[in-house]
DNA sequence: CAGCGTACTGCACGATCGGTCAGGACCGGC
DNA sequence: GCCGGTCCTGACCGATCGTGCAGTACGCTG
């Protein structure tokens, strides 16, 4: 699984806590005086690790757009390959170590667009989009590949939430590879 | 499409705005007065039709919950008839006219757990995921519905952002219950 | 005309927002 | 022992937050 440990001089605590904040109740709702607490810090201290806020969301969601762009390489690679589903189970693991960065691209993106780092993981998702999926309108298949992917990070979030007792996450792991194979790499359905 | 029109005393224009802000924003990020100016009116005037910021959200959901207590019923009534089709389409129109408030109940859910129109909406929206959807135990049949669901509304939200022209309601209706029919109710995956 | 209810507003409040700044504690190297 | 750098802090700023309140314009009923 690659390097895991990035640079981040230390600061990791913090981006982790900026992460669940900016999931949980969106950019604009969360403040850098609840992030700092969450994290054992003083909002000061928050802005001496990162500029701005904005430079916070940025750092925050960094790796994930960085993972994201390597993981789109890779699928232009292997094309046209029947491996897709080997693809697939990939993207899920990737979904599942950057959830809470995919939470924020996916449910608050709208209100975030302009932000450099937005707009980046965007265009990454829509030609993702674009090169997954079935034959079809390009169009189609975006709503398609849309469906899933919100779909995907909803569950991530909220699976816990739902469910009567705990699902452990190799259970939803495998019933969202499944679940996403069938949906994006194309079953048609009966009649 | 029953009683257009409910009461709501000439607030309409109010309720509009206060859920595209709490759709796009979410409730913390959102301020009501930007939900005033974008109604035109100032934020002492929100505060005159509503007793506070949560009693606005109440509102705003208030017409959602109830629709979809009354979608429940029916689907409780028409039980294990193989009219679940139509029914999805009944359910797709639901989502069509209430996307925004599904947005913020999807999106925003977590955060704004413990405000009691979220945790009823939450309720009935498990108790459709029970109901419906294909055999299985109910937390695979929760997590499939879920996915579709925030699917959905996401698809609702964003489908004129990623589609590179504007992609006509009707058109994407269609394809929501193309896909959620495919998808929760079930067609398994060949192999 | 007087009186009342409805819709709406400006102003003021304490709290909190993102952000600046001067300084303190602790470090290794000179 | 002094110095520079790293990490962190509290005090403070102007702006904005949600909310309370007094007041105003308007339309109805008597």
């Amino acid at each position: 699984m690659q390097d895991r440990t990035r640079d981040l001089g230390g600061s990791a605590p913090l981006l982790e806590s900026a992460l669940r904040q900016f999931a949980a109740v969106g950019f604009e709702g969360a403040s850098l005086q609840r992030i700092a607490a969450d994290a054992g810090l003083s909002k000061s201290s928050v802005l001496y690790h990162f500029a701005s806020k904005e430079a916070l969301l940025d750092a925050a969601l960094r790796p994930a757009v960085e993972d994201l762009t390597e993981l789109v390489e890779d699928l232009v690679a292997l094309s046209d390959d029947p491996s897709r589903h080997v693809f697939l189970a990939r993207f899920v693991d990737y979904l599942f170590e950057h959830r809470l960065a995919i939470a924020v691209i996916i449910n608050h993106g709208q209100a975030l667009a302009g932000h450099a780092v937005i707009d980046e993981a965007d265009a990454l998702v829509r030609d993702l989009a674009f090169r997954i999926g079935p034959p079809g309108g390009k169009d189609r298949r975006s709503l398609r590949f849309g469906v899933a992917l919100s779909g995907a990070a909803f569950v991530l979030i909220a699976a816990d939430r739902w469910a009567t007792d705990h699902v452990p996450d190799e259970e939803v792991r495998a019933e969202l590879v499944d679940v996403l194979g069938e949906f994006v790499l194309g079953v048609q359905q009966p009649a």
